[in-house]
RNA sequence: GCAUCGAUGGUCUAGUGGCAUGACUUAGGCCUUCCAAGCCUAUAGCCCGGGUUCAAUUCCCGGUCGAUGCACCA
């Protein structure tokens, strides 16, 4: 057994030697919160987000739109990112040491801080020690360290833009075309998968958090008082570990839940969130995290943002980095597409036709214009106007008009109650937001699917990576290197490239070396061409995981591996 | 960002103020009829910048990256 501190180190050793993932320009001297996917890396990341497309496109049919990594200042003064997503610093002049400008306050009772502007928290604590090394701190500079990267937009006077934070604000940006596209039906959802960035303070946990990272995101736009989805018997029954408030608040471990009754006891917040965190499940285990190392964690009430109705993050164990947020799962009510609403001027509204429209009695207010117009003149529209938003008193109203309080007398307008047909009525839709960290998951795989055992006293590393997440899915040997089998390795390797699944053909070492040299990497079939298969057209399968091998014909082989990956065939059922 | 420690071929490693070890890997060849066998050959290295010195991979200073602790972590 090995130390469970070497893990990482291994991984991360057969990560960078055999392609998957690199330091990047490292001929410069590396950037820490940066790294490169090499050619494997970048093959088993595309795998990873197909798969993901498979849940969210596919399956769930959210159709994927892509916008700009680089956003004007508007949206992340809307998303609240601009002034939220900064944290008040200071440096102390005796340490040099960085800290939290309001936590030094909330520290020493004094609350409110995090809301004071920069001059006046640095009053406020210019008589507080430094929590690091006690001297008072004097006349210190407050500053926002922002955790966005900024940028400027065109030259000369340059519009202020920002790398995105997330995918997310993509979605919300453009609500109303996906509105339309989607004619103007609730629920309907968008998703994007791309390259988000945050400036760290100091990223110092390789892949686990990164300064350019990618996301996979999907917003889903429910109507705000029916959070029942559509296909919640798909996963009514399906069991997750949940880590609930009640759970945490005890000190106890996760509880496993059927999903209806999560929804049922409360625990769940609604249909939607249940939904979500039981197919998160389902995809993180079909893509190699393993089950046992998998939780869902509930936001507690204090960690959750104000807006957000319930908050659950899956948690991936690792041996080096402990639980790992990787998932997070949130309904986040209307809060982003109001936020925008105030921000833009426009409207985030889905019209909802009532089955039969309502009848609904009204009391109007109508301006007798012809009173108006001579006593009021120019002015006589807009206290029409004014007049129509009142409910009258029975001594009449008083409107203001250009600052100025005048009275309306009845005689001046008629009261009438009608009757109207109101065909329907807007909502804002409300948000659920499940967003996947990619590289997270890619080292969760990583870190889990790697296995170190003893064959005939030689170390075997393997990754047992699914089928459908190997960046190779099958290589192909020829037994020896001469007599005519080379030609016939290469002509099936041709055979399965044409089904559109990607072959290694090698013929170089021992066969033995080139079996080891993908179990590395984690290449689930080898197909081995031997002297019989000159004789009666067939080859040995070898699995990867068990290193048994069955004979196949060659007539055929492309669509039984394409199967194998796909799972619809297992190998055990060969 | 601070403090401590570290950095030698792709990987692991020996060592040094004066020609830098060895193993594994990789490539080519020989051999080899299914799990890192053997033989021959080849490729490839002292993290970066500055200083001290006749001479620096080695000593000193600064930086980068990594590990650990502190701090930070929508």
């Amino acid at each position: 057994m090995i130390a469970m501190s070497d893990i990482y180190d291994n991984i991360m050793d057969l990560a960078k030697r055999r392609g998957f993932i690199w330091p990047t320009s490292e001929c410069y001297g590396s950037v820490a919160g940066f790294i490169d996917y090499g050619p494997l890396g970048s093959m088993m990341k595309r795998n990873i987000e197909n798969v993901w497309r498979r849940f969210y496109v596919i399956q769930e049919g959210y159709y994927e739109i892509e916008c700009p990594t680089i956003g004007q200042e508007d949206i992340f003064i809307a998303s609240g990112h601009v002034k939220g997503f900064s944290d008040k610093m200071c440096q102390c002049p005796s340490c040099r040491e960085y800290l939290r400008a309001d936590h030094i306050a909330e520290a020493h009772g004094l609350t409110g801080a995090s809301v004071l502007g920069t001059e006046d928290l640095a009053r406020l604590i210019c008589t507080l020690p430094c929590p690091a090394c006690e001297e008072v701190l004097g006349p210190v500079e407050v500053f926002n360290f922002n955790l966005m990267f900024q940028t400027a937009i065109g030259p000369g006077s340059q519009r202020r833009g920002y790398l995105r934070p997330e995918t997310a604000q993509g979605m919300f940006t453009d609500f109303q075309r996906l509105l339309r596209f989607y004619r103007d039906k609730l629920p309907f959802g968008a998703v994007q998968i791309g390259k988000s960035f945050r400036n760290e303070i100091s990223p110092r946990q390789g892949m686990i958090r990164l300064r350019e990272f990618t996301q996979a995101e999907a917003e889903i736009f429910v109507h705000p008082a029916g959070k029942v989805h559509p296909a919640f018997s798909r996963y009514a029954a399906y069991k997750v570990p949940l880590l609930g408030i009640a759970q945490q608040e005890a000190n106890q471990p996760p509880v496993v839940f059927r999903m209806d009754e999560a929804v049922r006891a409360g625990t769940v917040a609604n249909q939607y969130v249940a939904y979500y965190l039981a197919l998160t499940n389902e995809l993180l285990v079909s893509i190699g995290v393993n089950p046992e190392k998998l939780r869902f964690r509930q936001h507690l009430p204090d960690e959750r943002a104000h807006y957000a109705e319930d908050c659950w993050d899956a948690e991936i164990f690792s041996e080096r980095f402990g639980w790992v947020e990787t998932v997070g799962i949130a309904d986040r009510t209307d809060y982003d597409l109001r936020a925008h609403e105030r921000q833009s001027g426009e409207r985030f509204l889905v019209f909802i036709p009532y089955e039969t429209p309502e009848k609904e009695s009204r009391i109007r207010v109508v301006p007798n214009m012809g009173a108006l117009g001579p006593r009021f003149r120019g002015n006589a529209r807009a206290v029409a106007e004014a007049i129509c938003a009142c409910v009258p008193g029975p001594e009449g109203l008083t409107v203001t008009i250009d600052g100025e309080d005048v009275h309306i007398t009845p005689d001046l307008y008629t009261v009438r109650e009608e009757v109207v047909e109101v065909p329907g009525t807007e909502v804002v839709p409300h948000v659920i937001e499940p967003s996947y960290g990619i590289d997270r998951m890619i080292y969760a795989v990583l870190e889990h699917s790697y296995h170190e055992e003893m064959v005939d006293d030689e170390e075997r590393r393997v990754l047992r990576l699914p089928a459908n997440v190997a960046p190779i899915q099958v290589a192909v040997f020829p037994l020896m290197n001469r007599d005519g089998l080379p030609e016939i390795a290469m002509e099936i390797a041709g055979a399965i490239r044409g089904q559109g699944i990607l072959a290694e053909y090698d013929d170089s070492g021992a066969i033995g070396r080139r079996y080891r040299r993908q179990d590395e990497v984690g290449t689930p079939f080898a197909i081995t061409v031997d002297y019989d298969t000159r004789d009666d057209r067939t080859v040995t399968l070898r699995d990867r995981d068990s290193m048994r091998q069955v004979r196949v014909p060659i007539e055929g082989i492309a669509d039984l591996i394409g199967s194998l990956i796909e799972g619809h065939r297992s190998f055990d059922g060969l």
